[in-house]
DNA sequence: TCCCTATAAGTAGCAATGCTATGTATAGCT
DNA sequence: AGCTATACATAGCATTGCTACTTATAGGGA
């Protein structure tokens, strides 16, 4: 998969990961695999900096455990990381029926 | 909208609208706005550079002309534009698929 | 014992790309 | 004369995902 498509999409990817449940770094990615059939195999590189971005943000945040002499930071949302997912679901409808629209050249629904 | 949605879904956006018609820069503008329910209202800034990458890449070529004055660089497709076109729309079948499912929590289909 | 793989977190620096701001120019209307 | 719409163009910025690399533990196989 081009690797640009997904630019501006993953936050509300990993918001919706953590909304099903509260997970740890390795395990976003493992879920986003899942998720997605295997198009979205991101590297580390890619979800940490994007699970601290959202942690600045104050969308999700994060404890320590210790599991079987590995450390892992668990990563849940926030009231506000909840509301924000609500927001990209919606914008994604619109988004995509956009696209959509265009792609196959046909035109837009005039009537909501 | 945010802007980084668009990120990598524009090419495929421009080759739609041009595979239309031919259409010089202005014109992309409009039918982009129009076809988007309003949604993508883009400066020129990002639409002509982007054509000038497309017509670099050999997927468009451009011819000027003079109409009322006003000078148009009108942009068509290439066989290799028409190709890019089919495999852009491929890619966002899969794309908007997998995006959904996980925005939704949905459990990725199995069978295809 | 040693090596390899899976698990787990992290960062520095790069590359791509859309946007802001700005500049040039013509047509037409008031 | 001035304003708006049309029309093209670019320099430089900001964002963000990726590559490559580092550190560390658990467990299986040679």
């Amino acid at each position: 998969m081009r690797a640009e498509v997904l630019k501006g999409h993953l936050d509300g990817l990993l918001l919706a990961v953590l909304d099903d449940e509260p997970r740890h770094g390795y395990a976003v990615i493992e879920a986003l695999r899942a998720g997605s059939g295997g198009q979205f195999d991101l590297p580390t590189g890619t979800v940490y900096p994007a699970l601290r971005r959202l942690e600045a943000a104050g969308l999700i945040r994060s404890g320590w455990s210790v599991v079987t002499g590995r450390r892992r930071r668990t990563y849940r949302l926030t009231d506000a990381g909840r509301r924000a997912l609500a927001e990209q679901r919606s914008a994604w409808e619109d988004f995509s029926a956009a696209v959509s629209a265009l792609l196959q050249g046909q035109p837009w629904p005039a009537a909501t």
